[in-house]
DNA sequence: TTCCTATCATTGTTTCTGTCAACTATTGTG
DNA sequence: CACAATAGTTGACAGAAACAATGATAGGAA
């Protein structure tokens, strides 16, 4: 068994990159941590979005995580089979299929964002409680003026 | 044809979504970028790590880039075949091949740098210089501070 | 109305990538 | 010498993602 990868900053110089391990890092500790309630990071992304977008359809939930409307469809039948959301037809267009999230789903957020949090501060443990916070607000302020992303595929949320 | 998604924030409030969204916003640029010049992401990372650990076997190196070691062999192919990189056997131990830079490699790292730098500016263009000095600083130190991750699969450099 | 086109969701297909186990060659060790 | 361990390589396999095609519905034009 080989040893651990050190996070090796000294190699990883540019900015993409250390999103990518940061990421990685992040990633990899979510999908263990939510593995034990039942749920990827995939499901809590929408999960997630569903929690402010209650009631939206399928394609502006997909527009919404940047990901293809196809992989919107498996997400949303592996949280309709958990019971955590519902389909139900939208009254004026029967073509579209609003997306509600059910009260064991709501709950369901509420552990799962323990679970994230916890992991954010397993990775982000080494900064400072003020450092924590001028990151994130750095980020935010990155994403909101980086360019627009085509209409995309699959989003790996946490 | 579908609009360009936003980069919403409200719906990506933690690290490790964000991560993963800049992450893609930089990592589609780049390889667009590098596409031009005959490179991908996960061989300018490679490149990278030579123009600093040149000479390294490549356990090594695979081992600093966090990727497995058969996906190490297709990536030192390329660069092989490419004229930026060579194999040799290491004196002493005939199992390993030492992997080294060509000088066209050290070119290519120039070029390739100059491209990923000015993907880095539309990213991060929203940034002020001091703000992103800012960013980067922190995410060096989260970096180094986050739990090391297991033997990894495959990375995409930038 | 009827026809044509566009939209929403879904399915299936194809392609790609990473993961893993096996294999060769070489080294070190009892 | 026999045996285990290590470096690299290969090929098979599984999973994911992108894309095209389909069915159902809506809206507009003739």
């Amino acid at each position: 068994m080989a040893a651990p990868v050190s996070n090796d900053v000294e190699v990883a110089e540019f900015a993409g990159q250390l999103f990518f391990r940061l990421w990685r890092a992040s990633h990899t500790r979510t999908a263990e941590a939510l593995d034990s309630i039942g749920l990827t990071p995939a499901r809590f992304a929408l999960l997630n979005v569903l929690g402010a977008r209650d009631g939206a359809i399928q394609q502006q939930l997909s527009a919404d995580m940047g990901i293809d409307p196809s992989a919107m469809v498996k997400l949303i039948d592996e949280l309709e089979t958990a019971g955590l959301a519902e389909r139900r037809r939208r009254p004026n267009d029967r073509r579209a299929w609003e997306v509600t999230i059910t009260p064991e789903g709501r709950r369901a957020i509420e552990r799962a964002r323990r679970c994230v949090m916890q992991v954010e501060d397993e990775v982000l443990g080494g900064l400072g409680a003020a450092d924590r916070h001028q990151l994130l607000t750095l980020l935010r302020r990155a994403l909101e003026s980086a360019p627009p992303q085509p209409p995309w595929r699959t989003e790996e949320g946490d």
